[in-house]
DNA sequence: AAGTTCTTATTAC
DNA sequence: CTAACGGTAATAAGAACTT
């Protein structure tokens, strides 16, 4: 992780599919093209828990945006199409996509379902190579799954997501380095990956200036950002001048995988509560299959919205089911035995090494 | 005092 | 009702606990 020396020597691109589960369903319904379309939980039941996951442009007119509570979506645009998740089947377009992508590089960085990093260092000569690759790569997923997606080029992961941003819906755009830290500038830091809500409020109240844009955080030193961010700090120090050293990173091992769940109604019934985090537990350690296990965690949230954790570790193997459902249950009851309030959501996780 | 483990905060999709 | 609110996972900081 050195500064600039990897810097203008590398050609990232990022694809990034519109409105990915949303733009799927239209896809199975074209009916439902030209109307405001939200994928998400469903807004009539259990007082409308959740949020949307995704949303089309027609929604996104009404204000509605991924993340934002399902119930607040549904005041905004009641006459809206209100759809669930189908994950299995966006699963399936996504290595349907995948199996494109590959086709070009070996060096992928899988984000998400619908996101991916291509480092075609070695494949291209310039930026304008990549961009023809990233047009292919529109083209196909086009005649293949009848999907559009976004493209960004540039020299590391953060102007190529950028890059993707600006050209979105079904558009490619490629930033040049030389132009890279210029066309940030203007932009709110917020742009910056690693800057959300807080860090940003962080920023503003450094500078008591609100809005702030990526110029005015530039003006901050770095000894100054280390010390409001600790060791992000001197990351973001650079990234504000479009330098991102990070690597587009294959395959990452799971570090931990878990469950969670938020009942329909807070509740204080221990037979709901365990018959819950048996299923949790269960279907994680299924999940887990035949990996070693060395803690688990387990979280409670309260009606009042307060979480809390607690997790326990021991050494590194396989345990029986029974065990860590045994741990989890004596986690569970420390968290609960000692509030009177009722619960929101259970969480297990079990935290794997290797 | 140093090293490990636990808890919370933040981010991102 | 001003506070709306999922599920999954990673990372970092500081507290808490051990040795």
């Amino acid at each position: 992780m050195k500064n600039e020396d990897l810097e203008e020597k590398r050609v990232v691109l990022h694809v990034d599919m519109d409105y990915f589960f949303a733009q799927i369903e239209e896809r199975e319904n074209p009916r439902f093209r030209g109307k405001p379309l939200i994928v998400g939980a469903d807004p009539k039941k259990g007082a409308g828990r959740g949020v949307v996951s995704t949303c089309n442009y027609e929604a996104r007119k009404y204000g509605i945006k991924s993340g934002m509570p399902i119930s607040r979506s549904y005041k905004l645009c009641p006459e809206g199409v209100f759809l669930p998740v189908n994950m299995p089947l966006y699963k399936r377009v996504s290595s349907s996509i995948f199996q494109i992508i590959e086709k070009e590089t070996e060096k992928i960085e899988r984000v998400s379902l619908d996101e991916a990093y291509l480092d075609l260092t070695k494949k291209v000569k310039n930026l304008k190579e990549a961009e023809s690759i990233g047009k292919k790569i529109k083209e196909k997923i086009k005649r293949k799954e009848d999907l559009t997606c976004s493209v960004g080029v540039g020299k590391n992961k953060m102007m190529a997501k950028i890059a993707c941003e600006e050209a979105k819906p079904d558009g490619i755009k490629v930033i040049f380095p030389k132009d890279s830290s210029k066309v940030i500038l203007k932009k709110s830091v917020e742009i910056i990956p690693g800057i959300g809500i807080k860090r940003k409020k962080e920023i503003e109240n450094y500078l008591k200036k609100k809005d702030v844009t990526v110029a005015d955080a530039k003006k901050i030193k770095k000894e100054n950002l280390e010390k409001i961010f600790g060791k992000l700090g001197k990351e973001f120090y650079w990234k504000f001048r479009g330098v991102d050293c990070e690597k587009v990173g294959e395959k990452k091992e799971t570090k931990s995988k878990g469950k969670e769940y938020t009942f329909q109604k807070d509740t204080y019934d221990p037979k709901k509560i365990i018959k819950i985090f048996r299923y949790l537990v269960f279907q994680t350690i299924k999940e887990v299959g035949k990996q070693k296990v060395k803690g688990v965690v387990v979280t409670c949230r309260f009606e009042d919205f307060e979480t809390h954790t607690k997790q326990t570790s021991f050494p590194l193997k396989f345990y029986k089911k029974k065990v860590l459902y045994k741990k989890g249950v004596s986690l569970l009851l420390h968290l609960i035995t000692k509030t009177k309030k009722r619960i929101r959501l259970l969480g297990f996780r079990l935290i794997l090494e290797r």
